[in-house]
RNA sequence: GCGCUCGUAGCUCAAUUGGAUAGAGCGCAGCCCUGCGGAGGCUGAGGUCGCGGGUUCAAAUCCCGCCGAGCGCACCA
């Protein structure tokens, strides 16, 4: 992969400005970061830095007298045709077409890497998303942040940094424990006797399932037992059960995890032990009301927070912090959490907490995705796991199929509160970006098809002939998905590449819609060629885009 | 009450992180097929960027105050 042109283009500015200092014609002094920019109206060239406009403060003078004095030091540069200063202090860049032409080549080379990154600051990431309890089957909220995780994983792997996606399994905690209770009740129902749930217990009809499940394959075994080693069997029973159920929802949506990593086995491994020795020992341990706090106040912090309960028993943040201290111990230099919006108090305490034991708590970013509304029709849904009533993951892409959930999810930010109308789902089916998006890569390989059976060879097609508008701007949009690979990945934002398909769908479109591909006149055979090269490098684009987001690249639809 | 997040076209959402005339999809009104997939292309209407102040060459974006929504504020996770 050669260097984006956009970095060629920061780094001739930033010699056209330091040759300027040098020559008085700039005041010397630290220069800002250069940004270059894609301009949205085509007036203004492919790219665009607005250097000039940063300096005038510093420098006092008129931007525009800024970028013209710029404009004529910039090194030449082969990509470049045209270097234009427009008001009120823009340096605008026109690429050459030749070079634009010669990219075709360079797309099918890259095949399968194309949108790929080569980069020096390789990073090992760590990111770990859904991690729900093991108590239930997952919902519709839970798709969101699962597409989330795994698309932003592919992207900062694209990036060229080292991932790895992790699931955190809450198999030591209370909510494990309610749970084994509540399948130990129904599995003694199922046997026809009573049993009592317990208080908050998981009254959803898959566990009543669960436990006329256990009964058929494992008969009244756990019955002769004294009750508590019954629920701890079941309870075992259980969360293998759901682990199972979990992981195929997931898959059915695209989503696989390199690392299942148990909270038990933070315990067992001594890394819990450790870790509160080590908070102990720099002093952030307070002992009242018979609990054991973490002192977050120390640090800043509104609360403390407790760390172990006045039972013993360790609470879910204590492990946390653990668990947390153990994935930088494995020598990632980042971790990326993502969590639900009903978490989001968890975030603070978490920080605060890594700082406690010694680690820089801006290696951990914690994206927060808010939950789902969801509604049917115009009534609103609630979705709860406890009270029974759900909407779960696996109804979720059996009615809307995993593309389609995939690509709505990947569309929107974390951040935005998101309705999902289950009736509108269903009926949008025929006229969704989804198949939009697909529909082009159909096409494409309908083309080459096509062109495969009159038996055209185009690997020597000349893209010098590619000069229509048409061609160029597909181009143009083709050779956007690197920068934009890369600066997904430095804000940790995939929901622009659902878009980005969208508009390079377009600009296939529109090609197709101007250019006759394969043409029958002999005349025309040298345009066919080359033509049929620039598709073939389209379904590299768009087909990379499709993999980023976990989509299928059908060849016919 | 306090904290976090959000408020942009009729609807669902963008806006290159402070840049040039705020853009897409759906919906609406039109137009385009005697050759490669019409699940397509093109044009148009539609905006007090929640409201009010402030910061500066420049604000949907940053700051302050209101209004509204979601989520938190446990010895749950």
């Amino acid at each position: 992969m050669t260097t984006l042109l956009k970095h060629r283009i920061a780094a001739l500015v930033g010699q056209a400005a330091e040759e300027a200092q040098r020559q008085g014609a700039l005041p010397a002094g630290p220069l800002p970061e250069i940004e270059v920019e894609r301009p949205q109206n085509p007036e203004h060239g492919d790219f665009a830095v607005s250097l000039p406009l940063k300096l005038a403060r510093v420098a006092r003078m008129n931007p525009l007298a800024i970028a013209q004095r710029l404009a004529p030091l910039l090194p030449p540069e082969e990509a470049i045709a045209e270097v234009k200063v427009a008001a009120p202090g823009f340096i605008n860049f026109t690429v050459r077409q030749e070079w634009l032409q010669w990219q075709v080549e360079a797309i099918i080379k890259a095949g399968e890497h194309f949108g790929s990154l080569a980069r020096e600051n390789r990073e090992r990431i760590h990111i770990e998303f859904v991690s729900v309890n093991p108590t239930g089957p997952l919902h519709v909220g839970h798709a969101r942040g699962a597409v989330l995780g795994s698309g932003l994983a592919s992207i900062l792997a694209a990036a060229g940094h080292q991932v790895s996606k992790e699931y955190y399994i809450n198999d030591a905690g209370t909510q494990m424990q309610v749970f084994a209770r509540s399948l130990y009740a129904r599995y003694v129902q199922a046997l026809g006797r009573s049993s009592e749930m317990p208080e908050n217990g998981y009254v959803g009809e898959y566990v009543i399932d669960l436990g006329k499940e256990l009964v058929a394959e494992q008969g009244d075994r756990f019955a002769g037992m004294g009750e508590a080693e019954a629920v701890e069997a079941v309870r075992e029973w259980g969360l293998q059960k759901m682990l199972e159920l979990i992981r195929l929802d997931l898959e059915a949506i695209g989503v696989t995890f390199d690392v299942w990593f148990s909270e038990r086995s933070v315990f067992e491994s001594g890394q819990y032990t450790e870790t509160m020795e080590l908070l102990r020992a720099k002093g952030y341990l307070a002992q009242r009301e018979g609990a054991t706090w973490f002192a977050s106040t120390m640090l800043g912090e509104d609360k403390d927070n407790v760390l172990v309960r006045s039972t013993g028993e360790p609470t879910y943040f204590a492990s946390d912090t653990a668990y947390h201290r153990g994935k930088f111990l494995r020598g990632f230099d980042r971790c990326i959490d993502i969590f639900g919006a009903d978490h989001q108090g968890h975030v603070p305490r978490l920080k605060a907490a890594m700082e406690a034991v010694g680690i820089d708590p801006s290696r951990l970013t914690v994206l927060v995705n808010q939950l789902v509304a969801l509604k049917q029709g115009g009534d609103a849904v609630r979705a709860s796991k406890r009270t029974g009533n759900i909407v779960t993951l696996r109804e979720l892409v059996d009615e809307v199929g995993p593309d389609a959930c995939r690509f709505f999810f990947l569309s929107r930010p974390p951040e935005s509160q998101m309705e999902f109308d289950l009736a509108l789902a269903k009926e949008e089916s025929a006229d969704n970006p989804v198949y939009y998006v697909q529909y082009a890569h159909a096409r494409i390989a309908s083309i080459l098809r096509l062109g495969q059976e009159r038996g055209l060879e185009w690997s020597g097609g000349d893209v010098s002939l590619l000069g229509d508008p048409a061609e160029l701007g597909l181009i143009r949009k083709m050779l956007q998905l690197p920068e934009l690979v890369e600066t997904m990945a430095e804000r940790l934002e995939p929901h622009h590449l659902p878009r980005y398909a969208q508009d390079l769908a377009t600009a296939f479109h529109w090609f197709y819609q101007q250019c006759r591909v394969v043409s029958s006149e002999p005349s025309e055979r040298a345009m066919t060629l080359a033509r049929l090269k620039l598709v073939e490098a389209s379904r590299v684009a768009l087909a990379r885009c499709l993999e980023l987001m976990g989509m299928s690249a059908p060849e016919r639809m």
